[in-house]
DNA sequence: GGTATATGGTTAGCATACTAACTATATCCT
DNA sequence: AGGATATAGTTAGTATGCTAACCATATACC
C-alpha cells in the first residue's frame, strides 16, 4: 500500500519548499523571487552568460528563462544584448545595479542552508548531498 | 564563498524536479498532473476531504487547491458538494471514474520512488527520509 | 440578540513551469 | 551555392503557486 506521507517524493518536495520559502522571505524586501535569485547568481559566478546556457544548468525551460530575464531586465537589474559572434544568442550583463546585490545577497542562500543543517553532523551532510546528487543520477542513467 | 551548485537547496530541488518528472512522464496519458495526482492519492486515503484540509497537507493554498480540484471536477474524477453541517466547508468526493483510478495511479509512484532508491541500502534510505524530515522541522521551529 | 472575530472558499492578478509552434540564424553536406 | 538540419529565442496557451481582497457562514463574547 502505497502511502503519500511517507514517500520519498513527498519528503523532498517538502523539504525543497522549506527552503525556497526560507529564502524567498529573505528577498521579498528586495522585490526578488528565488528563480530570479537563481539567475543571478549563476551571472554574478560569471557575467555574459546566454539564456539557454543558464537555463540548462538551473532546469528553466526556454520561455521561463527569457521570462524571468526579461523581469529582471524591467528591474534594471542586467541588460539584454545580442552576441556580434553568433547573433542567434543573447547574452545577459549585469548592470552596476545588478552587481551591487552580490554584497548582500549570496549571504541568505548561506544563512538558509545553515538554517537547514542545523543539528546535523558534517559527516550527515556529507552523505545528505552525495545521496541526493546520485537520486538526480538515477533518473538520467 | 557561496556555491550554487554544491548548495543544499539547489540539490534538493534538482532532486525533488527528476521525481517529478519521472511521475509525470506515467500520468501524462491520463491527462494529469502531479498536484492533480497528489490531491487523488489524499482522496483514495479518505474521500470526502474538504480543499483546505487537502491543501493543508499539501502545501497548497488555497487558490490553488481550489484550481486543481476544479479542473478534476471537469475531468468528472471528483465531484464538489457543500457540506450541510457547516455551509462554508465544500466536501469533495471521488466519482467511479475516480476511484477507478486507485487501480492503476498508486503503482507509478511506487515505480518513480523504487527507482529513485536504486542503488541505495535500506539503511541510507532511513536516513535520507529522516534527515529530509529534520531539514522539514528546523524551519518549523 | 448583536457585534467582533475567525474560517472556508472564490476571484483577480502576477510569476513560474511547461508544450507547441514560430522566426531568425548558423552549420552541414553534397 | 543551396537545401536540410540544428540551435537560440519568442509567442501563445494552460497549469501551478502565491498575495490580497472579498463573500458567506460560523463562533465568541458581551
Amino acid at each position: 500500500m502505497f502511502r503519500l506521507d511517507e514517500s520519498l517524493g513527498f519528503l523532498l518536495n517538502r523539504a525543497a519548499i522549506a527552503m525556497r520559502w526560507a529564502l524567498e522571505e529573505r528577498l521579498v524586501r528586495y522585490g526578488l523571487t528565488a528563480p530570479q535569485w537563481a539567475i543571478l547568481a549563476r551571472l554574478w559566478e560569471e557575467d555574459g552568460q546566454s539564456p539557454s546556457v543558464m537555463g540548462k544548468s538551473l532546469h528553466f525551460d526556454k520561455p521561463t528563462a527569457t521570462g524571468i530575464i526579461d523581469r529582471l531586465e524591467q528591474k534594471v537589474l542586467v541588460k539584454k544584448t545580442r552576441d556580434p559572434e553568433d547573433r542567434r544568442v543573447i547574452r545577459v550583463y549585469l548592470t552596476g545595479k545588478g552587481r551591487e546585490l552580490q554584497k548582500h545577497l549570496p549571504q541568505f542562500a548561506s544563512e538558509v542552508n545553515q538554517m537547514a543543517f542545523r543539528g546535523m553532523k558534517n559527516r550527515d551532510i556529507k552523505f545528505l548531498k552525495a545521496h541526493l546528487r546520485k537520486i538526480w543520477d538515477n533518473f538520467r542513467m
